[in-house]
DNA sequence: GTAACATATTGTTATATTACTATATAGTAA
DNA sequence: TTACTATATAGTAATATAACAATATGTTAC
């Protein structure tokens, strides 16, 4: 693995690697959602919540759509969501 | 996945959301090596090196053992290797 | 056009992480 | 003991991330 790949894969890491990120990743998991429907089943805040989405969208991990008034947000890649079992697995297979 | 337990996964991630220390786990995906050996792979500094590995050790994704004057590091569990292998996956089927 | 709603952006402050240097500890060999 | 090697820790400054509030943009309905 290059610096340039090692970086990358970093960036992947680091927009996922966040407790509300992960969360927004378990919702999105089921069915795509609107950012004030996410942000309302985790009682965040709307400008926060929609800094989270923006972050992940960037970093690849998340991709949306706009219908109207709303923008639907939703996991980009499957790969996200094996990764995220993987650390499922890992923490409760690890868990003190 | 509640507060606790999205805490806890984030900060698995950010254990290993980093460029060198994934190159360390890279490394040490092989086999186990002593931190010295390590350090000089990678190309950085002793005490530097010794910091990410002992950061991966306190969040569980890495073990160590000492031999004499040694301190041989290891991976902890191969999940870490699986979410590793997914993150690759994940990288390569997107790269721009 | 205005009002109301949905989302995004900006600016600010607090906190965390990083990279680095110097120093301390642990073990080995003489 | 001393000298040497290997690793760990402490202190610091630069940078990045986080949380928050205020404001701006975009869309719909009227």
């Amino acid at each position: 693995m290059d610096q340039k790949v090692a970086d990358h894969v970093a960036d992947v890491l680091k927009a996922v690697a966040h407790p509300v990120r992960l969360q927004i990743i378990e919702l999105l998991e089921k069915k795509e959602m609107c950012v004030g429907s996410i942000a309302k089943a985790l009682g965040g805040k709307q400008a926060m919540t929609s800094q989270q989405l923006s972050m992940m969208k960037d970093k690849g991990v998340l991709e949306c759509r706009r219908d109207g008034a709303k923008v639907y947000y939703r996991i980009a890649n499957k790969n996200v969501i094996r990764l995220l079992h993987c650390i499922y697995d890992h923490c409760s297979t690890r868990r003190h």
